[in-house]
DNA sequence: TAAATATATGAACAAATGTTCATTATTAAG
DNA sequence: CTTAATAATGAACATTTGTTCATATATTTA
């Protein structure tokens, strides 16, 4: 009837997709898949409920979407763009490196929203464990492994189980991560947490490196 | 004091209030709370759902009274039966035994049912974020801060900063307790998990113990 | 025992929710 | 411009869900 809607923007229907997908993300994080209804996403993005069925086929298909695009996020993607003979030879400069990646992602906006929806469903949706599982955990951790056999095999750190260094060195930079996203639903300061990724790092690095004083054996 | 209701053996009524929550606390860990309906709280218990409210207002404050039971569970008193003069002797022992205690509780039903809650709810109830944080986080980071200042004082291990410590010590136990309930999910083997425990005491010990001497070997 | 209290039932309600669909408006193509 | 395709709307729908309440049943108390 009476229109007080704005003109059309440019390519509206290409681009009306990613908005549902994005503005789902962003509700999902905050109050849980199933809390969320679709009148709340279509409102969120200033539209009617039916119209997003022009584009999804139901509430689900969209969150096996955002379950879908998560290979592609960078939650997943930490070592992409790492180069391989780069990786092996940089010993602490590198483990640094990734603890700030870590640290990063938690203040990415984007990445905070897949990070809590990823928190939310993991328990209940196979799915996305399988993802976190083979993708992220298994993936990441694989990757590190690799990093300190090489640098065992430099002679940077002291010659161990690399699987067990790379549990070691992922698991606190996961649980910090948490920490400030917990901390900032309440905007509480996160300052402490945050040094915590630079004092891993060192800490880490303390009990792995190859002391040059005592390595007489 | 007045004459407290006489002491009679726990009532019907008391007992099925007490069976709404364990059937809600089971069904909330696999569905969610907000997927979890007051029917089949109800059926799952073999009673009505109208039956529920003459035990609790709303669906709601079963939430909340669970909630509420946190902080006197296991996961939260962690450290509530240890002397803490001989915690501070014990060392690596010490260490072992906390370690041990996170990995029993993944494999209580009770107790994997509340952190299963607690971490599909944590993201949007506020008052569990409390919980998690005053009773579970600092509290025991708290407790874990001053074993390790004691071990230092005893020279037992070396000199550094006591809540980098208990942070370094407690997120590994915590991401493998995390890692061991999803693995459970999916009835995967957790015995690869379940050994990191064990590993990562020894790995952590290495790193702060006083080295007496290092040639013995 | 009878009276009083606590608990369970069956039925119903209003509100919320996911979804459909005919119609209208907007965009793209010939 | 005309036409075909795409997208949005308004209205409705069938279910699901939390909750209430009068009534029936069981349990406790006197």
């Amino acid at each position: 009837m009476n229109d007080e809607s704005v003109t059309s923007l440019p390519t509206k229907g290409s681009k009306t997709k990613e908005k549902i997908l994005k503005t789902s993300l962003k509700l999902f994080a905050v109050k849980g898949y199933k809390a969320t209804t679709v009148r709340d996403i279509a409102a969120a993005m200033g539209v009617k409920q039916s119209a997003l069925y022009n584009h999804f086929k139901n509430k689900d298909e969209i969150l096996e979407t955002l379950i879908g695009n998560l290979t592609s996020s960078a939650i997943v993607t930490l070592f992409e763009d790492k180069d391989p003979q780069e990786i092996q030879i940089q010993g602490k400069a590198l483990l640094a490196s990734i603890a700030t990646t870590f640290k990063l992602l938690s203040f990415d906006g984007q990445n905070e929203a897949l990070y809590k929806l990823l928190m939310q469903e993991i328990f209940r949706n196979e799915r996305i464990r399988e993802i976190y599982n083979e993708h992220f955990y298994q993936e990441n951790v694989k990757k590190l492994s690799g990093v300190f056999f090489g640098m065992m095999q430099n002679e940077l750190i002291k010659s161990s189980d690399p699987l067990l260094l790379a549990n070691e060195f992922f698991s606190p930079l996961f649980f910090y991560q948490m920490q400030v996203s917990l901390l900032k639903l309440d905007k509480k300061s996160t300052s402490s947490v945050v040094s915590m990724f630079e004092k891993h790092v060192d800490f880490f690095w303390e009990n792995i490196k190859i002391d040059k004083q005592e390595s007489l054996f």
